[in-house]
DNA sequence: ATAATCTATAACACCTAGTATTACAGTACG
DNA sequence: CGTACTGTAATACTAGGTGTTATAGATTAT
């Protein structure tokens, strides 16, 4: 899975953390040891969709806008890499039966299988989360 | 997840339908639509686990080697795409407590996501896949 | 023997997706 | 205004996945 996962559980820990104060994609790019612009794309995604808040200019910054143990990490899986559990499949020759079906009937299989996973991942909040980087 | 899962799910599902004689590489390629050189990576891969066997010379191939309700999903993905489903983490600050933390936290709820996944790829054998080839 | 057909691998080239970087426009505040 | 931010497009870089070529070794038929 790509990093846009992480990132994005990344800066929401961080933002439950200054929960009073706008954080600016500096800082969580720092902690998180990547680009600033890439933290302000994954945010610009969490924005879209209603996680967090932003604000331009000086003294802006971005600032978590739900309650922290409403928002889970099948939540972020599903905004972030919906699909990237199907395993990638070759154009494969239609004239053989297994090339032709093969395709299909994995893709079916995977779709079950990420539904199996969102009920493991709704298990756990941005709280849990926090909870988890206190206890060692 | 990389394409090895695929061809070695198709390449198990194409030898099942030939059980009584050696399929080539040249023929399995033909059907997943991918050079030969690949497909045998995969089929030496399949045979060190012993999966399949092989024979090399004129009349030579690959041929199943166990039966094809004992041989399930969950076994070629360990094979072949084992911690695809970690999400990649950047080295993150070692300063701040996120950035300290959460490579392990996240780790360690994605073992758990695989184990689960993993119970459900248990689910399907090669005879499953080579029935829903069939049943459109 | 020798030729033909196959596996087994290493080595190299290519290509794509992920990532980093630069650049610049827009917004808010003092 | 100038400064400090977000927002986003465009470009460059990089690594991993993939395709291709090359070569050695095994087996069989003639």
């Amino acid at each position: 899975m790509n990093s846009d996962f992480t990132l994005a559980i990344h800066s929401l820990t961080y933002l439950a953390l200054q929960p009073d104060r706008m954080s600016t994609s500096d800082a969580i790019s720092e902690s998180a040891g990547v680009h600033a612009v890439r933290i302000r794309k994954v945010l610009s995604l969490l924005k879209k969709h209603g996680f967090i808040k932003s604000k331009e200019g000086l003294g802006g910054g971005f600032i978590f806008a739900r309650d922290l143990s409403e928002v889970n990490l099948w939540d972020i899986y599903k905004l972030t890499s919906e699909g990237a559990l199907q395993p990638k499949c070759p154009e494969s020759n239609e004239q053989c039966v297994v090339g032709a079906n093969m395709q299909r009937v994995l893709f079916n299989i995977f779709i079950g299988a990420e539904e199996h996973l969102g009920d493991y991942l709704k298990q756990y909040t941005i709280k849990d989360v926090l909870e988890l980087i206190y206890d060692k």
